[in-house]
RNA sequence: UCCUCAGUAGCUCAAUGGUAGAGCACUCGGCUGUUAACCGGGGGGUUACUGGUUCGAGCCCAGUCUGGGGAGCCA
C-alpha cells in the first residue's frame, strides 16, 4: 500500500508475519483509556470489522500528553511493533513508539462509545458508518452487492444497464418522480390546463423508473439469461420501515423459462448469496447474530438446507381459512394477501421461506401470463420471515393476442407499448423474470428491521438530508 | 393518506399536579495493563411549539410541528 500503512485487516490474516516487527496504521479512535504513565487505544482503521489495541507509554512516545487528551473519531497514525497481548480480549496489539496526530475530535463527536438508538444516528448519517452496526451494515451490503454479480456471471446471464430516465407510464407502477427541465409555471399546457411536456427536455414527459422490466425482456429475448442490477425510484407516500424513496432492485429475466424455472433461480439466488456472505463477512455476521438478532445464524442456516415450499395462492386462502386465526382483514379468494396474511403463512404455518404462486389475475400486473384457468396468473411472490415479500415475479405474457386484450380491459395505450409488443411479434418466447429488493435481502441477512438503517443516506419522504 | 405511540441535559432515560434528576459524554484531579476501565470534584435545562384549566403544569385539555411503529401501495 502507499506510504507503507498495513491494515488490520491484513493483520488478522496473517499476524505471525508481523510480530516484533515494526508497521505503520492510519485509522480513527473508537475508544481510549488513559493513566497516569501509559493508555490504550481502539483504533479502527475501515478494512476490518475488529479494532486494533494501540498501547501507548510516556516513555516510549513524546507527545503522551497530547495522545491522551485525544477524543473518540480522532485521526491518527501509529508506528510501532506488533506483540502478543497479555490482554484476554486482543490477539495482539501494536506498541507504539510515534502517534501522529492527523485530525483530532473535538468534545462536541456526536458519536459516543455507548449505545445509541438507530432513530438518533440516522440524523448523522454522515458519522455512523463509523459505528460497529453500521460499519457492519454498509460492508455486508458492499459484499452482497458482489455476490449478486457472481451468482449472475457463474450462470452466464448478462448484466444490462435499463434507463434510469424512463418515458411515460410504461412499466405501470405507482407514483413516479417526474423528471424535467421546465418551470412548472411556465410549461405549455393543452385544453384542460394539463402541461404537454412538448417543450421539455425529451419532448414528452420522462419519469425516473420504477423498474427495469420491461427493457430488459427486451435483452433477455436477445441473450437469453440476463440481469439488471440498479437505483430504482418510487414516489409513493409511504411510512413504513421496508419502503423507500430511492431503492436498489435486482431483476433478472430468462427466455425459454417458465415460472418454475424462475422460482428455481430465485431459490438458488438466495441460498447462494446467504452462503457466500456466511463465508465471507463472518465478523459481521457474528456480530448481527449476537447484537441485532439472536437467531439470525440459526435461521439462516435453516433456509440453507431446506427447500422453500411452494404453493398456490388457492392453497394457501385455504390453509388461511383454516388456520382459525383471527385476522384484521377476512381471508377471501379474490383479494390480495395482506401483510398479516404473508405473516402468518411465512412465520407461523411454514416457518421459513414460502412462495406463493398464480394469483387471481385481477390484482396481478398486466404483463403476467394468464393460466389455463383464465383465472389466475403465472406469478409467484416469495414470502420470508421478519420481512414479508423479498422476491416478486413472474412468467410473461408472451401471446400477443392475450396481452393485447389485457391491455385493453386494463385501459391501457397500446400505442405506449409498441416496442413491448414487438417482442411477441418478432420470435418472441415463454419467458420468466422477477425482481429482488436488495434492500430487503440486506435486511434479511442482518436482521436489521429498517430499511433506512442498510441504506448509506436513504430517501424517504419528507427526507433527503445528507 | 389513515390508525397509533412518543418528544425532558450532547446521548440514553427517570421525575403522585407541588424546589427538574441519574448514567454516559464533556471538564479538572487521581490511578503502572485497561477492555463501552475505575475513583473523586465540576459545568450543563425556554421539559418540541402555541394557547387553555389550576393557587401551582414536564405531568391535565386543545391545536400545531417533528419523529417512531402499524396499515395501504409495493421490492
Amino acid at each position: 500500500m502507499r506510504e507503507g500503512f498495513i491494515t488490520i485487516k491484513e493483520l488478522f490474516k496473517d499476524p505471525q508475519a508481523y510480530y516484533g516487527k515494526t508497521i505503520k496504521l492510519g485509522g480513527w479512535i473508537r475508544n481510549i483509556r488513559d493513566s497516569k504513565v501509559f493508555g490504550f487505544i481502539d483504533l479502527n482503521d475501515g478494512s476490518y470489522f475488529k479494532n486494533l489495541q494501540v498501547v501507548f507509554e510516556a516513555d516510549r512516545i513524546d507527545n503522551f500528553d497530547q495522545v491522551a487528551r485525544l477524543g473518540v473519531g480522532s485521526a491518527i497514525i501509529a508506528e510501532g511493533v506488533l506483540t502478543e497481548s497479555p490482554g484476554a480480549k486482543q490477539p495482539f496489539e501494536l506498541k507504539a513508539d510515534q502517534i501522529t496526530v492527523e485530525g483530532p475530535s473535538p468534545s462536541d463527536y456526536p458519536l459516543q462509545k455507548k449505545r445509541h438508538t438507530f432513530e438518533y444516528l440516522r440524523t448523522i448519517a454522515h458519522l455512523r458508518p463509523r459505528s460497529n452496526t453500521f460499519s457492519a451494515v454498509f460492508r455486508l451490503r458492499s459484499i452482497l452487492s458482489y455476490a449478486i454479480h457472481k451468482f449472475f456471471m457463474e450462470r452466464d446471464f448478462v448484466y444490462v444497464h435499463t434507463p434510469i430516465i424512463t418515458s411515460a407510464d410504461a412499466e405501470g407502477a405507482g407514483e413516479m418522480f417526474k423528471v424535467t427541465t421546465l418551470d412548472p409555471d411556465k410549461m405549455a399546457r393543452d385544453d384542460q390546463g394539463r402541461p404537454t411536456y412538448e417543450d421539455d427536455f425529451f419532448g414528452k414527459l420522462t419519469n425516473l423508473t420504477v423498474s427495469g422490466q420491461l427493457p430488459a425482456e427486451a435483452f433477455a429475448l436477445a441473450f437469453r439469461n440476463v440481469y439488471t442490477f440498479g437505483p430504482t425510484f418510487r414516489a409513493e407516500n409511504s411510512h413504513t420501515a421496508r419502503h423507500a424513496s430511492e431503492f436498489w432492485m435486482i431483476e433478472p429475466e430468462m427466455a425459454f423459462a417458465d415460472l418454475e424455472d424462475d422460482m428455481d433461480l430465485a431459490e438458488d439466488m438466495m441460498k447462494f448469496i446467504i452462503n457466500y456472505c456466511l463465508e465471507n463477512a463472518p465478523e459481521e455476521m457474528d456480530f448481527f447474530n449476537k447484537f441485532i438478532d439472536k437467531g439470525l445464524l440459526e435461521r439462516l442456516d435453516n433456509v440453507l438446507n431446506s427447500e422453500f415450499k411452494r404453493i398456490t395462492y388457492t392453497e394457501a386462502v385455504s390453509l388461511l381459512e383454516k388456520s382459525g386465526e383471527k385476522f384484521d382483514y377476512p381471508v377471501k379468494w379474490g383479494m390480495d394477501l395482506q401483510t398479516e396474511h404473508e405473516r402468518y403463512l411465512t412465520e407461523k404455518t411454514f416457518k421459513g421461506p414460502v412462495f406463493v404462486t398464480d394469483y387471481p389475475k385481477e390484482i396481478k400486473a398486466f404483463y403476467m401470463r394468464l393460466n389455463d384457468d383464465q383465472k389466475t396468473v403465472a406469478a409467484m411472490d416469495l414470502l420470508v420471515p421478519g420481512v414479508g415479500e423479498i422476491v416478486g415475479g413472474s412468467q410473461r405474457e408472451e401471446r400477443i393476442e392475450i396481452l393485447d386484450k389485457r391491455l385493453d380491459e386494463l385501459q391501457m395505450n397500446k400505442e405506449e407499448y409498441w416496442w413491448y409488443r414487438d417482442l411477441r411479434r418478432y420470435g418472441g418466447t415463454h419467458h420468466a423474470g422477477f425482481g429482488l429488493g436488495f434492500e430487503r435481502a440486506i435486511m434479511y441477512l442482518s436482521g436489521m428491521t429498517n430499511i433506512r438503517d442498510v441504506i448509506p443516506f436513504p430517501r424517504t419522504p419528507n427526507s433527503a438530508e445528507f
